[in-house]
DNA sequence: ACCGGACTGCACAAGGTCTGCACAATGCCT
DNA sequence: AGGCATTGTGCAGACCTTGTGCAGTCCGGT
């Protein structure tokens, strides 16, 4: 029995038909019609996934959004009815992985669902990476690149791991803290540039040296790291 | 060239009504009356989308679209005479993309149809902000014109964000100074501009200069932004 | 056509924040 | 004890942000 889906939206109509869609996908569901009842869900229910609407009663969904992200990485697709509301969502701090905007066809939703399912299940350890000519290989703890092999430490592996599962994107320096050393941990910033100054040492020795890019302010990002 | 759009309609007003709006928005189409001549104009024509009339004769609009499901992920649009949430649901179930209940006017088809392009186009996993043939991902913090990429700085993806989510339209600049910065900001005017002229520059250098117009005296605007 | 004021673009620089790095302390395992 | 991984400190430098001063542009009035 695989996680059900979270549903918070306050319109039965919109909810029923979001909910059967997802049945016939193969997904179960629990829904909730407002904030409150959905962060308590979240908890309860240990959903793989959330689909929040933004205009929801007591919490909306971008306020509920950020209290999960406090404690975990439930993928999360937003629900709007409005254009206005895109560039909230669009904001990288919001934290969230994808939106729908209302009209939408059942079928668009569930194919969102699916593609964020697919690539949050791309993170499972056993899994071998790549991103250009680099590959991540977690079985053997290590990194391969032109035929140079690396082993990599612990904390090395997970910092790359994050990385590669979304390549190109950018994530924010506390993303990763909270991946790695769970939320709320009292991790120095400092401790994390150590990580990445060994792991880039590393790369750099294997000949794949632009791999990690840094965008100031914002955070790390895989780039397209190809061989020469 | 792009592909045509599919109609599949026996009344010769009504499909000579969408026709004509079509025409107008610049797609081209193609049509049919009965449903076996419009299944066999989706292999032929290989139309973009398809507007199918439930109520049609040989083969009905629901019969064709999961007909038409069993091979194509072609995005499909339902003309209904019954305005019964039933039908609303049963067809998106169906797998169609919308509906729009007789009698609708042709502007509100166009924009349906205009949207449901605009979605299936940017239907890949990371959401991302298109205004002509320029792309700006939030996700990885870049913009991109014709293969040519360029990482934005915070301020500059913020504003150009702001300006992308409703290209053509003015914002002044009282606006987006309380957009990004927050209302009561004190944040000087120039500012804005010296953000403005690092933004330009960048996406001069992947060749779309003429993105951000000025409008003098009252604001700043997204322009079309088309590739030479 | 000219002029003056308002608005905008630009080069440049100050200041602050963020990041990379050398180095050291701690803890774990053998 | 020795080796290794992890965590943290302090500092130097990189980068972004913000603002100044000025030149250029636009627009309405004369």
């Amino acid at each position: 029995m695989t996680a059900p889906i979270l549903i918070a939206e306050d319109d039965r109509g919109v909810r029923d038909v979001v909910e059967v869609a997802l049945s016939r996908a193969g997904f179960g569901t629990v829904s909730a019609s407002d904030g409150l009842a959905a962060l308590r869900l979240v908890r309860s229910a240990a959903p793989q996934l959330a689909i929040l609407d933004i205009g929801l009663p007591e919490m909306d969904g971008l306020e509920l959004c950020r209290k999960i992200r406090g404690f975990s990485d439930l993928p999360i697709v937003f629900l709007t009815a409005r254009d206005e509301e895109i560039d909230r969502i669009l904001g990288l701090e919001m934290g969230g992985d994808d939106y729908v905007t209302k009209p939408f066809s059942p079928r668009e939703l569930v194919a969102r669902v699916q593609a964020i399912l697919r690539r949050a299940s791309a993170a499972t350890p056993e899994r071998q990476l790549q991103v250009g000519d680099l590959v991540l290989d977690p079985g053997r703890h290590a990194a391969v690149f032109a035929d140079q092999e690396l082993m990599l430490t612990a904390t090395e592996l997970e910092i790359l791991l994050k990385l590669m599962v979304a390549p190109e994107r950018v994530l924010r320096r506390t993303q990763l803290v909270d991946a790695i050393w769970g939320n709320g941990s009292a991790i120095s910033d400092r401790t994390l540039d150590s990580h990445l100054r060994n792991l880039r040492a590393k790369l750099t020795r294997i000949g794949c040296d632009t791999a990690i890019e840094t965008v100031h302010g914002v955070g790390l990002r895989m780039g397209p790291c190809r061989k020469v």
